[in-house]
DNA sequence: TATGAATGAGTTTTCATTCAT
DNA sequence: CATGAATGAAAACTCATTCAT
C-alpha cells in the first residue's frame, strides 16, 4: 500500500525542517565553512545522502536559511512604513525585537546568519542590497521623519540606523555565545539615543 | 658567515608580523575555517611552509591573534578601575573606542576575532573567562557605582554592560562588512542609555 | 532502500581487510614512515579517503596491526604455561613457529612489524611491556624449569630467552628481505643451544 | 690569519664524524624515512645547512653509513677465508662478534642499518649482492669444509649460514630496542647448532 | 524515501633542499 | 666554514558529493 502524495509531502517537509533547524543552529555558531554536512546530518538525525534530496549543496542550504532571515527582516518593512508616529513605531519595533530575542534562540541565530553572510562578502550580494538599502533606507527615513516632528532626538539619522542594527547584531551574537549568562536589555535602553524621554 | 642573532630575530619578527597582519584581516572576515593557509601565506607574501616555522598550525595563529585581542581588551581595565567619576570614565571609554574604531580597521578586526572565537565555543575557554568575568564584572561595578552616585541612569547594571559590549561587537562587524558605507556613531549615542543628560 | 546493517558490516569488513593486508605487507618492508597512505590505498585497491573511514590516521592502522601481532604472540602463552615437559614444549614451539614461517609471509611480516614498533620506541609502550615482560618471563621460567629437571642445557635462562626471540625476529627479517633465497632452519638448529641431544 | 689546510681538514672531519654518529644512531632506530635532516643536525649539534656541505642528500648520508657497515662486514672475509680449522674460525668469529656487541651500540647500529637497507629493497642492490653472495658463500663454504672434516655438526650449510646471520641481525635489533635489558648470549649458545661439543 | 560506502579534489602539514648573509 | 630563513613539492588528512542498493 503506497503512501499518498500528501504523506510523502509531509515526510519531506518534516525532514526538511529538521535539516533547516540543524543547519541554522550549526551555521550560526560555526559559520558556513566551519560546519560539515556530516554534522548537520547527524544533528538532524538523517544520513548525508538524504541531505542532497533536499538541497543540492551545502551552500544551497545556507542560502536558503539566509533568505529566510532576509524575508523575516522584510516583515519589518510594513511596520517601518506605517504612518504612525515614529517614536511609537520604534518603541513597538524594539519591544517586538527584544521579545523575539527573549523567546528563543531562533531569531538570534537568523540574525547571526546574516552577519556570517555579510562577512563572507562574496556570495549573494543581492541580499546585502535588500537588507541594507531597503531596510536601512526605511529606518533612516523613519528617523528623519521623527526628528522633524520633534518626536526623536537629534543626530545623524543614518548613524542612528547603523547603531540600531549594529546593536541588534551584537546582541544576537552575545546571546548565542553567552547562552544563559545573556540577558536582554530593556527596549528603553535600546532606544535611549533615539526616543526622547517623556 | 652567519647573521647575528639579532639579525635573525629581526627577520623572524618581520615575517611574523606579515603573517599576523594577513591572518587578522582574513580571519576577521571569513573566520577560522573560512580562511585557508594558502590565502594567508599569499596575502602575507610568503610560502605556506614558512607559516609553519612561526605557528604550528592554523589554529595556533588564530589563537595567537585572539590572545592579542584579549590582552588589548585588558588594557581597558585600568581605565575601568580608576577612581574617577563613572560618567567621566564611560565618556572617556566610549570616546576612546569610537576613536579607535574610526582610525583603522584593526580594532574592529580584533573585536570581530573575539566574536568568532566566542561563537566557536570550544577552544580557549580561558579567554572567555578573562574577557567576560573580568571585564564584564568591572564594567558592571563601575555602572553600579555611578548609579549610586546619581551619576548614571537607572537600570540593571549587568544588562547595561551586556548592551555596551554587544553594541561594540556589532559595530565592529558592521564596520568590516559595510566598509566605506559605515559611519561611527557619536560616543553620546553609544552611552545614551547610561549617562544622564546634563 | 538502504542495505541492512549486516550488509554494511560486511562491506566495511571486506574493505578493512584489504587495508590491513596492504598495510601489513608495506609496513613490514618499509616501516611506518617509509610507507605512504597513497601506497597502501593503491595496494588495497581503494581511494585514500576511504582509508580514513576505517582508521583515523596512518599510525592508527599501524598500531592496529601491531596489536594484532601482539595478540597473536599471546597465543603462545598457553603453550609456554602448559605443564608438559619443557623440552617437549620448546620442540613443539619451534616446530610450530618454523612451520608458520614456511607457510606464508604473514607471520614473518607480523614479527617484523613488532620489530619496527620496538625500534620506534615511543608509541604504544604497553605492547613492549606485554610482549617483553609477559612472554619473556614465561619463556625464562620454562627454561629454568627445564634446566632444573635436567631436561635442558645449562646457561643463563634470560640470555637463552633473548637469543630465542632475537633469532626469531632475525629470521623473519631475512625471510622478507631474501624472499625466495630464504630457507627456514630446521627446528633442531633453532633449539640446539637449549635442548639436550638424545 | 686564515687557518691552514690541515686545520680546515680537521674541522671538516670532526663535523663529518658528528653527522655520521648522529645519523647512525637515528637511522638505525627510526629508519631512513623516519629520520629528518633536522633531527640529525640537531643531534649532531650543527645546522641543517652544514649537513649539505658534507652530504649532498639525506640518502647520501644513509648510503655512506650503509657502505661503512658493508665494509666492516667484509673485514670478516679474511677470517672466513683463512685456512684454519673451521670450528676454530667460527669460535673466533662469534667470540669477536659478541665482544663487539657488548662493547658499544655501534656494531649493533650498523647491523640494523643493513637490515633497514635490505628491507627497503630498491636502492643499493649492489650491497645486497656483496653482503649476501660474498659473505654468505664464504660462510657456507667454511661450514661445508668443517662438516667434511668432521669438525662441525651435520645440516644444510646454507641453512646454517642463514640462521647465523639472522641471529646476528636479530640480536642487534634486540640490543637497540631493549637497551639495558639486553644481555648478550655466550658465543657457545650462538654456535651450538654448528660446533660439536667436545 | 533513505542509507552509508566510496571517491577525489582541496586543504593542511611536513620536510628535504637551497641560498643570502 | 656556518647559519637558519625560505621554498615548494610531496605527504597526510578532510569533506562535499555521488551512487549502488
Amino acid at each position: 500500500m503506497p503512501r499518498t502524495k500528501e504523506q510523502y509531502e509531509q515526510i519531506r517537509s518534516k525532514t526538511k525542517n529538521k535539516i533547516r533547524s540543524a543547519g541554522l543552529q550549526l551555521f550560526s555558531h560555526k559559520g558556513l565553512n566551519g560546519t560539515s554536512i556530516q554534522e548537520i546530518a547527524t544533528s538532524a538525525g538523517i544520513s548525508t545522502g538524504l541531505m542532497y534530496r533536499h538541497y543540492k549543496s551545502k551552500e544551497d542550504l545556507f542560502n536558503d536559511l539566509v533568505n529566510t532571515a532576509i524575508h523575516a527582516g522584510k516583515a519589518l518593512e510594513s511596520l517601518l512604513n506605517s504612518d504612525d508616529c515614529p517614536s511609537a513605531i520604534l518603541k513597538q519595533l524594539s519591544d517586538g525585537l527584544m521579545h523575539e530575542m527573549n523567546k528563543s534562540d531562533e531569531s538570534a541565530q537568523y540574525l547571526v546568519l546574516i552577519t556570517h553572510s555579510l562577512m563572507l562578502g562574496d556570495l549573494e550580494q543581492e541580499m546585502v542590497e535588500s537588507y541594507n538599502s531597503v531596510l536601512f533606507d526605511q529606518m533612516t527615513n523613519l528617523i528623519r521623519r521623527g526628528q522633524s516632528r520633534g518626536d526623536l532626538k537629534p543626530g545623524d539619522p543614518y548613524q542612528m540606523t547603523l547603531l540600531f542594527f549594529s546593536t541588534l547584531q551584537g546582541l544576537a551574537m552575545m546571546k548565542l555565545s553567552l547562552i544563559d549568562r545573556f540577558v536582554c536589555p530593556s527596549s528603553e535602553m535600546l532606544t535611549a539615543y533615539l526616543i526622547k524621554e517623556s
